[in-house]
DNA sequence: CTGTGGACGTTGAGCCCTCAACTTTCTTGC
DNA sequence: GCAAGAAAGTTGAGGGCTCAACGTCCACAG
C-alpha cells in the first residue's frame, strides 16, 4: 500500500531535513545571541516595519507572518514588555487589537537586521549559484502552493 | 556597508521560510496526532532502527541525527518513559551510555511510518517535479556544507 | 602513579510553541 | 430585537529546545 521512498528521495529528504534544521539553528542562534530576538519575534517586527503606520491588525499580522493566533498573542505580549510594542484596541471593530511598532523597537529592528542579512547571505545565498537560487525560489513556492492547497484546505479566497 | 537583499533575493528567503515552516510544521503536527509521537523523536527512532542490533552511543546517535547532546539527552529520556528505548552503560567505556531500540519502540515506528511516508510525499514530492527533486537535492546537501564549513568549524574531520 | 585537559552525558532554569478552552464581539436569520 | 453561530484574541497547561553548569571518566605527560 505505501509509496515508500525509493533511495534518492530518502537522500533528498534527508538532505532537506539536515539544511533545514542547520540553516534556521544556526540564523537564530546568530541573532539571539548578538540581539537578543529570536527569529520569530524578528519577523513580527520586520511585518510591522513594513506596514502602513508600521501598524497592523493581529490576524493580519498573524497571516504574514505564517503564525497561529495563539504563537502570536504570546509573541506580542513579550514584545510588548520590551517595549518594541503597543496593543491598542481597533475603533471599527471592539474584538480587535492592533499591534503598533514603537520607535524602540524599529530601532532594535534596524540594529539586529544588518547582521542578520548577512547571516543570510553567508548560510544560504553565498553557499548556493546563481541558478540555484532561482530554483530554490521555484520550490518552495511549490511546497507553499503544495501545503495549503494539500491537506484540507477547499481552495485559496 | 551591508549587502541587503534585493528583490528577487527577499522574495527567495521569504519562499523559503515560508515553506519550511509550512511543511515541517504540517508534518509535525500529522505525525504527532496519528501516533503520538514529535517529529525530532521520530527522527531518533529511525536513527536507531537502522543501526546494527538496532543500537547506538549518545554521541554517534547526536552526530546521526543534528541533535544537541543536551537535546538528546532530554529526548532519550522522554522515550525511555514511553518504553521505547532502554539506555544502558557500555563496557569499554564507562562515561559512555548505549540507548536501544525496544521491540515496542520498533512497533512504535512502524506503526508511524507509513502514514508519515505519506505525508511527506503530499507535501514535499508530490508538488515537485523530478527535475526539482533533484535541485532540491543539491541545494539542500550544498547548505549543509555551507553552514557546517562556514562560521567558525575549522573544517571537517 | 598522578595530575590536568578534554570528552561524554546529564540536569535544571528559562523560553517558545501547541493545543484546547474561554470571553467578548460581530453577524446572520427569524 | 434576539438568539445561534462564527470570528478575534487571550490564557494556561504541557512539552520540547537551548544554554550553562556540573559530575564522571578517559588519555596523556611527567
Amino acid at each position: 500500500m505505501t509509496r515508500w521512498l525509493d533511495e534518492e528521495e530518502q537522500q533528498t529528504w534527508r538532505a532537506f531535513l539536515g539544511a533545514h534544521r542547520l540553516v534556521f539553528d544556526q540564523l537564530d542562534r546568530e541573532l539571539q545571541r548578538d540581539s537578543g530576538i529570536p527569529h520569530a519575534y524578528y519577523e513580527i517586527l520586520v511585518r510591522l516595519s513594513e506596514a502602513p503606520d508600521r501598524a497592523l491588525r493581529m490576524s493580519a499580522l498573524a497571516d504574514r507572518s505564517q503564525s497561529s493566533r495563539s504563537r502570536l498573542s504570546h509573541a506580542v505580549a513579550r514584545l510588548e514588555d520590551n517595549g518594541w510594542v503597543e496593543r491598542r484596541s481597533c475603533a471599527d471593530d471592539k474584538r480587535g487589537q492592533v499591534a503598533h511598532l514603537t520607535d524602540a523597537g524599529f530601532a532594535a529592528l534596524a540594529a539586529a537586521a544588518p547582521g542578520h542579512v548577512e547571516g543570510v547571505r553567508a548560510h544560504v545565498f553565498d553557499p548556493l549559484t546563481p541558478d540555484q537560487v532561482r530554483q530554490l525560489r521555484e520550490i518552495s513556492t511549490a511546497l507553499v502552493k503544495g501545503v495549503l492547497a494539500g491537506p484540507d484546505a477547499p481552495d485559496c479566497d
